[in-house]
DNA sequence: TGGGGACTAGATAGATCGCTCTAGCAAGAA
DNA sequence: TTCTTGCTAGAGCGATCTATCTAGTCCCCA
């Protein structure tokens, strides 16, 4: 039925936005349900795990979009993979004026709230974090980087990425990012450089 | 009197380790007088801004402690800045690792948290986040790095620090410092071979 | 046409939230 | 002593939290 998953997927958006930006503890089920429109009774019916469950849901919708969002940007370099980092990182920094400093990482703001008090949830931002870490090994050892330094190459980006989302979005300004973007760009150029 | 003091700063200090592990609004005020072993009453004799007043104070205290760690490091360094970013970032993964993966940044899990949801406390995280970002500038600058590579530098540092609390919080593992770390010390050592 | 599963709808429970209030205690000042 | 001030102590307010529960509606299919 077309209305019933429209209802599910309408809360799933909702609670991504809003915990994206507020955090789980932020975000009340009462909000969720204003914002998404949709009764009560249904998100019980559909998440009958709660709040939990369905934040479980929206850190791994949200961890797919951005992987999907990686590779799609990863295509389009076509094996330039200084040319991904660099696109990766200014089309972060668009996204993060577009939205007026709201939207950066779907998933950092629950991950840092959750890591020391919701095991559930923080096993399931490490199994995000790590299928991200894997994508970009994955084409950093295609472009022909080593496997040991492509695995420290996909975490320092990674850390890059995160920690300016961080200042980005406190500091409403991206100059972070556009630094952190440059330094990753050259950091990859001499893992590139560096190759047998 | 001893004890007057002594009971506020047993509410800051347990309020800062509760907000640091588990947010702003994940921390409920009886969590804190638990904590402190205060009595309610003087929490709100003490901080009459309530909640929001008390966090305030927690990020200011946070960021002090901090930026005072890193001048000691720096002082320690005596100079030679390669040497600082390194033991910043080790000491960084000692911490995060004594502490069970609970203690890293006194105030990313807040700063992100209220970055859309509370202008106060935004405000207040960017101006400790901004008096971090001054003293590495300056620091670099006093190695000899022109101002304006000083800054981008700053801003890369911090912003892969604060992504890889955020990495090695989520997947209990301090990796993500310890390759942003040896990053951050060759784009160091990148900028001094630079200069003029 | 009638039965059944999917979904809507919201009242309500029970706990917890931030916060206010009053009362009392301890110690220095007059 | 007596008064004042700073702090302790916790009961309790109204609001909000997550979650449950019962009814009712809708639509497909037999």
């Amino acid at each position: 039925m077309a209305s019933t998953t429209g209802t599910r997927d309408r809360i799933l958006f909702a609670s991504a936005e809003l915990m994206r930006r507020g955090g789980y503890a932020g975000t009340g089920l009462k909000q969720v349900v204003t914002a998404s429109g949709a009764p009560f009774g249904s998100l019980y019916h559909f998440f009958p795990g709660g709040k939990e469950q369905l934040a479980e849901e929206v850190l791994r919708g949200g961890g797919s979009f951005f992987l999907a969002l990686f590779e799609h940007i990863a295509d389009e370099a076509d094996g330039d993979v200084v040319a991904m980092v660099e696109s990766f990182f200014a089309g972060a920094a668009e996204t993060v004026r577009v939205t007026d400093y709201q939207d950066a990482c779907p998933i950092a703001t629950v991950a840092l709230e959750v890591a020391s008090t919701n095991e559930t949830l923080r096993s399931t931002c490490a199994e995000v974090f790590t299928s991200w870490l894997d994508a970009a090994t994955r084409r950093f050892e295609e472009a022909g980087i080593p496997k040991d330094r492509a695995r420290l190459l996909s975490l320092t980006m990674l850390s890059a990425l995160e920690g300016a989302f961080v200042l980005a979005r406190t500091l409403r300004d991206t100059s972070a990012l556009d630094a952190a973007g440059a330094a990753m760009a050259h950091a990859t150029r001499r893992a590139l450089a560096d190759r047998g």
